[in-house]
RNA sequence: GCGUCGGUGGCGGAGUGGUCAAUCGCACUAGACUGUAAAUCUGGCGCCUUCGGGCUUCGAAGGUUCGAAUCCUUCCCGACGCA
């Protein structure tokens, strides 16, 4: 595909780190790169404005959601999503992967897709499937949704994903997958795997089909869980297809979450972007940068900052305790973002008191800010050869109190 | 002055003889959140606790009863009505 490309400018010795830019229609991205998340084709509580003014390069927002409301034909008939959005910058679109998760094995419960060593032993059976009340439904052709909104019936296939992420025009798109619970077995992780795998053959062939293939790039998705013959046997399969780059999905240990991303990137090809879907904590980052990831997306910055929490380099912390009532220090000492630069912690948490709308927006710039922040440390200290201390350094305040 | 209705935990407001330390909401307080079912969810919220339980509460004081926030008497306070 002609209008996107990916370039590395300097790699990480010894590991499988690097720092380079994509270039999409929409411009160029300079990696590695958080991207922030806005799946009904909103970043919660910002303008594109703010969003830019955060440092973030890139939005993901999400087929799912957009093809229940308003509709991908309606994006598709008042211009497409970047219109839209008022956002000129690179788009991304996920597949609606991850809803087969979310509205299905995790619909009713309290898991989520990075397990614990502490959940272990309790979660192992997943035998009460059909006990749980899912509104997704997996069948070897695509996945039956009920609406999370009004629970009217949707069905999903990869090649639907497939136009609906046409219609709506991102510069960024990924094949259709599921994204499977860290607590299935693995005689499920291993059909599972199988269908992705037959997905994403389908996605890349419909894809490869339409015109849109000229100016939209397909990511396909990694699977396997934390199972590592699966994870490579995933890596050599969907790196062996012809996608413009790679995305990493699915469960993880927490513990050895940047083992998962170094069995697949040390398979996929080098010369191809890849993103590790969904992850975003700073621990998390460093190794999935140090692993060879290009980008990253999560909601956690947004979504924790509309209950309050914020980002500091001394780890996160809960603006509406207490003790940030008379709290006039700005959220994080030596922070940069709009509202570090003009606000205390204790007018952001009268806000919150308050129930102004204001303090989501002002802790959601924050905390997109911190992260953009650090990565983009990364991505310097990369350049400059000091990416280790930087790490050691940052993560040593961060973790410091936990 | 007479009459009516009312006084419940920080606030609002249930309960009207035992299953009541007292539903519920708010406030307060702490926690969770990793391709957004999410401006959401969970816990705590009289006092003490070795978490089994123990102790003191429902305007005040008396009383009835095996047992009272709930029934009776008097008093105090509030709202409304009549004078």
């Amino acid at each position: 595909m002609k209008d996107f490309s990916f370039e590395i400018h300097k790699e990480l010795p010894n590991c499988l780190g690097r720092i380079g830019t994509i270039h999409t229609p929409h411009g160029d991205i300079l990696t590695p790169a958080f991207v922030t998340v806005g799946t009904k084709g909103t970043v919660k509580s910002l303008t594109p404005e703010q969003v830019k003014g955060t440092g973030a390069q890139v939005i993901i927002a999400n087929t799912y959601h957009l093809y229940l409301q308003p509709g991908d034909e309606t994006i598709k008939n008042i211009g497409g999503l970047h219109k839209a959005m008022n956002w000129n910058g690179p788009l991304m679109t996920d597949s609606g992967g991850f809803q087969v998760f979310s509205l299905g094995a995790a619909y009713g419960n309290k898991l989520g897709k990075i397990a614990n060593k502490k959940d272990e032993e309790l979660l192992l059976s997943d035998t009460a499937e059909d006990e749980k009340p899912k509104i997704a439904r997996i069948d070897p052709n695509g996945v039956m949704f009920r609406s999370h909104t009004d629970g009217s019936a949707h069905y999903l296939s990869p090649e639907k994903s497939i136009d609906i992420q046409h219609n709506l025009g991102a510069d960024i798109i990924f094949a259709f997958d599921e994204c499977t619970s860290p607590h299935e077995s693995l005689h499920y992780q291993k059909e599972a795997l199988e269908r992705t795998h037959r997905w994403a053959k389908r996605s890349l062939e419909h894809h490869k089909s339409k015109e849109n293939h000229k100016t939209q790039a397909l990511f396909g998705i990694v699977q396997g869980g934390r199972d590592e013959t699966l994870r490579k046997e995933s890596a050599e399969y969907i790196g062996s297809l012809d996608f413009d780059g790679f995305g990493i999905g699915g469960s993880f240990d927490k513990e050895d979450m940047d083992k998962a991303v170094e069995w697949c990137n040390s398979i996929l090809p080098k010369e191809k972007p890849r993103h590790l879907l969904g992850i975003g904590e700073p621990i998390d980052l460093f190794g999935a940068v140090e692993k060879g990831c290009d980008l990253f997306d999560c909601v956690s910055p947004t979504r924790i900052a509309r209950s309050g929490m914020f980002y500091t380099k001394e780890g996160r912390a809960n603006l509406l305790n207490q003790k940030f009532r008379e709290d006039l220090k700005p959220l994080d000492e030596n922070c940069k973002c709009y509202a570090c630069q003009n606000f205390s912690r204790s007018y952001i948490a009268h806000l919150f008191h308050a129930k102004e709308i204001l303090g989501a927006t002002l802790l959601s710039i924050h905390n997109i800010h911190f992260v953009v922040a650090m990565v983009d440390g990364m991505r310097e200290t990369i350049s400059s050869g000091n990416f280790e201390a930087y790490k050691q350094d940052f993560l040593k305040k961060y973790y410091a109190n936990s």
